[in-house]
RNA sequence: GGCCCCAUAGUCUAGUGGUAAGGACAUCGGCCUCUCAAGCCGGGGACAUGGGUUCAAUUCCCAUUGGGGCCA
């Protein structure tokens, strides 16, 4: 049974990166109907936060990537205390009570000398406890290291690159690779996939499984994430936290569409549920060259879902964009749901965000509090005027309010007057938005109801005559 | 600087020892049309370079170049 995890530390956000190892994790193991857990790599006491953690779990929560387990390694600090006693017992690390001073004295040295700053293993002999504070330092093995990348087949570093590494701090906690080992041995953690970022992590790792004498587990090292100047994607590259897509107004299936496609393909394939990555994933075709954040994809998804999903859902997806707009503009008045939905599904196909579908609503729940200049200099000319009470007149003549009923005015007068529809439409529409940009008018029409459209067009008579 | 990883259009990618090198985003043009979108149709645009191996290389090997990462 394969049994993936994540294992974020609470120094910072959870951002796409990670969110992406944790996505490409969590499909490893469901495809394979395992499990995939959540390691809190907390041991650094001054760096790690509260807050960070829950913003790690929230988003996982949010995009629906929910761990079977969660492990936190500030609960494990005797168990990594056990393990590198045994491997003092066993001769294979040992404490050492350098100082910093002598240690920067020896590093100075090397350096003078052009060689790389290695530990020199001055205490690697020394058998009696001693009353100092110390670190343990493995003994480490003369030779290459060698594993393999479930992607890149074998990898080599020659052992010389390393020296007697240091696995628990003078405090008394781990240091970050060996709790990783100890860890993902006794989570059962079968299939490892990290940022390539760690490769050389992973070579000190796999001298710590020769130690201890545990088996490896599958390390799938995938390439990081770059911004658009090709660096690793950080802040300036609009590497938002998950959470701040959230608020933003993207939605989860766009957001893990995106991620899955970003370094992973399934033939020509682009539109993917969480379902279906869950059942095409597979090692084989994660890509292995650094990719780019394209925020303009991301984009085109995040629409593509809005106009797609089904209405219900983005309704309820919208419902927290909606009430924040009542607050900004101070609306008081109740709307149903059912007027809600039949506005939010005309607005849809013609959004980005939930953000901006929201804002794109406004003029359903408010009249318009100006006309937008250019529009109305452009398609109310005096002409329009006589048209327009017209069609008030007969528009209040309709028994169902409806958009054939409706349609059917439009199309007398047009007729009557011989004019394109758009010289009618877009006076209407400012009438009803102020805006030259909108829904078709017809449903605009049906949707804010008879009283609140006339109201509306009579409100532009009455400015145009002013 | 040392070590490690990588290389198909601006970007994400498919793909093969023999292909007209496929798709998506972006871009440009057209159709549709009540605006804006959406949708549909079409255009431009890629196998980094140099050596090998081979009847044949974008595909396999090596080097160079370029990008990325870790350490210092």
């Amino acid at each position: 049974m394969i049994r993936t995890r994540f294992a974020p530390s609470p120094t910072g956000n959870l951002h796409l990166g990670g969110l992406r190892t944790a996505l490409f994790n969590f499909l490893l193991a469901k495809h394979e109907g395992g499990d995939f857990l959540l390691r809190i790599e907390d041991t650094d006491r001054i760096r790690s936060k509260r807050e960070f953690t829950e913003d790690i779990m929230e988003s996982l929560r949010w995009t629906g990537l929910m761990p079977d387990k969660t492990v936190f390694q500030s609960h494990r600090l005797n168990v990594y205390k056990r393990y590198a006693e045994k491997l003092i017992a066993e001769g294979k690390a040992y404490r050492c009570y350098c100082t910093k001073e002598r240690l920067n004295k020896v590093k100075e040295e090397q350096r003078k000398r052009g060689e790389k700053p290695h530990y020199d293993g001055h205490c690697r002999n020394i058998k009696q406890i001693l009353d100092k504070p110390f670190v343990v330092r493995i003994k480490l093995p003369q030779e290459d290291i060698v594993f393999e990348d479930g992607l890149r087949g074998n990898i080599r570093f020659r052992y010389s690159e390393f020296d007697d590494f240091i696995i628990m701090k003078s405090d008394g906690s781990p240091m970050y690779n060996f709790a990783n080992v100890v860890d993902d041995f006794e989570m059962g953690i079968t299939h490892v996939v990290r940022g390539d970022d760690h490769l050389t992590n992973t070579a000190k790792q796999i001298v710590l499984y020769r130690l201890l004498n545990l088996k490896v587990p599958q390390f799938i090292h995938i390439p990081l994430i770059m911004g658009e100047d090709k660096s690793r994607l950080s802040k300036r590259h609009g590497a938002k936290s998950v959470l701040e897509y959230r608020d933003e107004g993207y939605v989860r299936e766009a957001l893990i569409n995106y991620l899955a496609r970003l370094g992973w393909s399934y033939g020509d394939k682009e539109i993917f549920s969480l379902k279906e990555l869950i059942e095409y994933f597979d090692i084989k075709h994660l890509h292995l060259s650094p990719a780019i954040f394209n925020p303009g994809k991301l984009l085109w998804l995040n629409e593509y879902y809005l106009r797609t999903l089904p209405l219900e859902k983005i309704y309820i997806y919208s419902k927290p964009f909606i009430e924040r707009l009542f607050l900004e503009e101070n609306i008081k008045q109740r709307f149903s749901e059912a007027y809600i939905k039949k506005a939010v599904d005309t607005v849809r196909v013609r959004t980005q965000t939930l953000k901006t579908l929201a804002r794109d609503m406004l003029f359903y729940f408010k009249p318009p509090q100006e006309y937008e200049e250019k529009g109305v200099k452009k398609y109310c000319k005096k002409e329009v005027l006589s048209i327009l009470e017209e069609l008030y007149e007969n528009l209040g003549y309709l028994e169902s309010f409806d958009v054939e009923s409706i349609k059917g005015v439009f199309d007398k007068i047009t007729k009557r007057y011989d004019l394109k529809l758009i010289k009618v439409a877009q006076p209407v529409r400012i009438a009803l938005t102020g805006k030259t940009i909108s829904p078709g008018i017809f449903e605009m029409l049906e949707i804010l109801g008879k009283n609140e459209a006339l109201s509306r067009i009579k409100r532009l008579i009455e400015y145009l005559k002013a």
